[in-house]
DNA sequence: CGATATTCATTGATACATCAACGTTTATCC
DNA sequence: GGATAAACGTTGATGTATCAATGAATATCG
């Protein structure tokens, strides 16, 4: 049974992808944040890039508005996030950090750089960026 | 804003991973084949290395037992797979493919074929191999 | 200016992901 | 051998992914 490479590059990136979020989530739990790596993900996104409407905010992190919006619900009983309908533009609202989002940021930050640097421990600043370039001609190949 | 390299390969690998499922999702959808591409995978693997038990298929292709429950009791009601209880050990079932799922696996091939060459074309065989290598190395940096 | 088309957020339907809890069956240990 | 522990599949709860459809607001075009 000879199984091909393009098969297996598949497979690694698919796997690498799943063992990413699960060792985050691991950390969260582990320090009782209540929150899943998608959630703080937007809240990061929405403090570099905020205010913002939710549609571009789907865009920002590749996920369906759809999903994003219940997403932002679940932000939102959290307090973490607030919404305003957008006065230029009633259809859109405006997605925007609150107090208690903003420190739990900033107290989160230190494990999510800790994380970040863990990913790529051992590999040369060449290896960085080799695997990023790879990646994006992969991605070149499937917008057709 | 500094934006550290490391992120930036944590989110090209979620977003190559996420690319390469909906390309292949679209082009079953374009042909009509009633599967997700999860479900597709699970009966490959059961084609290559069944019959085997729904822990040892879970552990196959990385996934959560309890999930990849649900997904046989989808292809169990498709009729393309059935399982039946061990003789020697009746906590656990063994999982096999039934005469529609070898057929449809033999029907979906080229096509699936085709898909994986797409997914590194211009790649060197060097490259290749040197993308798995690095993902691999990564996997090891979660895995403490 | 008024009909038509498009855009945004939302909701419903279906599927997958993860963890915790549970019942049944099998292993282990005193 | 009988109590205790572990393994397998299952179910429930919660969160995310995708597409299709809908309502309200805005753009566009004749």
């Amino acid at each position: 049974m000879n199984i091909a490479i393009e098969e297996v590059v598949l497979f690694e990136i698919e796997k690498t992808s799943k063992l990413a979020k699960m060792y985050s989530q691991r950390e969260f739990d582990k320090r009782q944040v209540a929150l899943t790596v998608d959630q703080w993900i937007l809240i990061k996104v929405i403090e570099e890039y905020g205010p913002l409407t939710q549609r571009a905010l789907a865009a920002r992190v590749f996920r369906d508005p759809a999903s994003v919006k219940r997403t932002l619900d679940l932000l939102e009983s959290k307090e973490l996030i607030s919404r305003k309908p957008d006065d230029q533009d009633r259809r859109q609202h405006q997605v925007e950090l609150r107090d208690r989002g903003i420190s739990l940021i900033k107290e989160l930050m230190p494990m999510i750089s800790q994380h970040r640097k863990q990913s790529t421990a051992g590999f040369s600043a060449t290896e960085k960026q080799e695997l990023v370039r790879l990646l994006k001609r992969m991605q070149d190949n499937f917008l057709d």
